[in-house]
DNA sequence: ACTTCGTGATGAAACGATTCAGCCGTTCAT
DNA sequence: ATGAACGGCTGAATCGTTTCATCACGAAGT
């Protein structure tokens, strides 16, 4: 026992020389080929056990090209979207036996052409982008099955969240509650999801020509933190009162958050005097005061999808349509329904 | 040309024929070993050029034990603070040529004890490990260097901040603006940092007896999260108003939104009847309202370090003392001077 | 002049798996 | 009865490096 405990290390030889087969039996069992009977099966595996042998990962897919593991590369981990996303990625690729390379691009084109080089050498089994934004010509390593995620890339297989119908979800549930000015805080207009959304927006306006009217000069852009959202806001809230909107619709979380308080800032209660529907619905969402109600983005799936995409081969998908996963409402208490407006003349006092 | 691209991949020994040499003094020539003549290594070099090599980074582990990989394991990445330090530390490895395989342990000791094996057989070059909470007798797997982070673990080598300073920063800043019944809102005591940051906490008391003694009944456990907080600042808060703290500290970001909630619903106004500093100081903190005077933890520093120790082997501190990086008090406006209680018996009115 | 050394380069043996060609014995169809 | 097909196994080649034991050669020491 101690001896062997001291022996540097057990390689598939010492299994296969003590289960008196050849190495290569040893390895048909230990990858499950059918060829294998059932008696030395046994006898095999008993050995293995016996000896605590564990095949060696880098021998393994120094040969056979796989190397069980996935890369991820994603613009900043620090947007909790994305950090949710690499956390259900590197979930639904562990319960697959695969692990994963983390990578950040920090949205720099030159970083993610360079990370994705890094991950062809390493020869992972395929790669999970979430794109930088703006414009490139990506040039996916050759041999590695690459799935764009979130930021759609022409050319490429895709999943992401129906950002479009989402928005359209929230729209249409200001539209019910009554509203008809409502605000919206696009995203960047490089950016493909914030385009998205903004066709969202628009949809669900053209069934309501009243409002349709009334809200498409309150469009406008922003980036998708804080304090762009919050000056944007500041903007719209800044208007006469018949004129500003009375729900506003934004891009993300951290865009509702800076909304928010630039109504506090103008003295504009939430949602009493303004509605506020967000995208993503991130944790965020629900420890802010009001908890917003927000449309989320079904992460889990598009992670898995996104996983299962790689792992098992479908690679046809490059020149089909992408794939969307339908979001979901959640109510919060930044929304109710619009406040009768005073009107503006005369007081219509009894008497 | 076209040729050359037709083929599969070249490989070492392609290099070597086209250069006249043994495939050994190519290898020389890549990892920039003395033992070769100018002459050679420049002609080697051209080669490589010419040919577009590249080294197999899976054989080259193979043979040389040496992976160019490093392992991180984390309980939760959606925690802010967590995402951050994975961020940094990715940042510090690949600045240094390394890549990182990233982990979540969901605070399971058995998910942990099997990421930490799975990275033992793949042979990375290190491990950066912030433990899942509570007791565990860790096993570190042989033969592979460990830091641990954060939650410091006895036994093993371990980078944190100085929490108990940090703590310290926090009410002596209070302590300074004139409060003197100070709330605490610990972390779960299962967790090394809540503790520390408790320790911190008594620290600044002790300078202060008054205080210390008003103090001492206010302080209750909480998880770290912002429904626990919510709850056990309700609790301080509803005490009669020359009993309750006139400032609290939190022990995260995340409790001191909660604490602010509660606040809030009691209609006890922030800064100005309730000061409120809290622990980490992540991205969140300066987007709610009041942004949050807080302590911040050089997460930077940290990962570097974690890294820098991993990559330049300096195994010895396992038994030395764990690394130590100062805080920094950062001010936002959830503090103020306490209030002049109004005297509880009669009002001083002229006259 | 002869050994001793050191330097730079060589060729082959690892590293630890997978996989491929081949062999042997059965079974099945003809 | 015979050949083809096939299942189950073996042994060796292979993957692309690093590293080790040598070796050739010239400089230096005696």
């Amino acid at each position: 026992m101690d001896l062997s405990q001291a022996m540097k290390k057990i390689s598939i030889k010492d299994v296969a020389r003590e289960a008196q087969v050849a190495t290569g039996t040893v390895s048909r069992v230990i990858n499950d080929h059918p060829s294998v009977t059932e008696e030395i099966r046994v006898r095999v595996r008993r050995v293995i056990e016996r000896l605590g042998y564990e095949p060696d990962p880098l021998a393994r897919s120094m040969r056979s090209k796989i190397s069980r593991l996935i890369g991820i590369v994603i613009p900043d981990l620090l947007n909790p979207f994305f950090a949710e996303l690499v956390q259900h990625a590197e979930q639904a690729a562990t319960s697959r036996g695969h692990n994963v390379i983390f990578m950040t691009s920090f949205d720099d084109v030159g970083k993610e052409a360079d990370r994705l080089a890094q991950l062809a050498s390493r020869k992972v089994d395929g790669i999970i982008l979430v794109p930088s934004n703006g414009f490139h010509a990506l040039k996916a390593p050759k041999g590695v099955p690459m799935v764009v995620v979130d930021r759609l890339l022409p050319g490429y297989p895709g999943i992401s969240a129906d950002h479009r119908g989402g928005a359209k979800l929230a729209v249409d549930y200001l539209l019910k509650l009554g509203h008809r000015r409502i605000g919206c805080i696009a995203g960047p207009s490089n950016s493909v999801p914030a385009k998205d959304r903004l066709e969202g927006f628009r949809d669900a306006l053209s069934a309501c020509p009243e409002a349709a009217k009334a809200s498409t000069p309150l469009i406008v852009e922003a980036a998708f933190d804080y304090h762009s959202a919050r000056l944007a806001s500041t903007y719209l809230l800044a208007m006469a009162r018949d004129e500003r909107p009375t729900a506003i619709f934004t891009s993300s979380d951290q865009q509702a958050i800076g909304c928010i308080r630039a109504a506090n800032d103008l003295g504009i209660p939430v949602p009493a005097a303004l509605s506020i529907v967000s995208f993503d619905r991130v944790q965020l969402a629900d420890i802010v005061t009001p908890r917003l109600t927000a449309v989320r983005q079904p992460i889990g799936d598009i992670a898995s999808a996104a996983v299962a995409t790689l792992l098992d081969g479908l690679k046809p998908h490059a020149f089909e349509a992408p794939m969307h996963f339908q979001c979901e409402l959640v109510e919060g208490e930044s929304t109710a329904p619009p406040q009768v407006p005073p009107p503006l003349t005369a007081r219509k006092d009894p008497g």
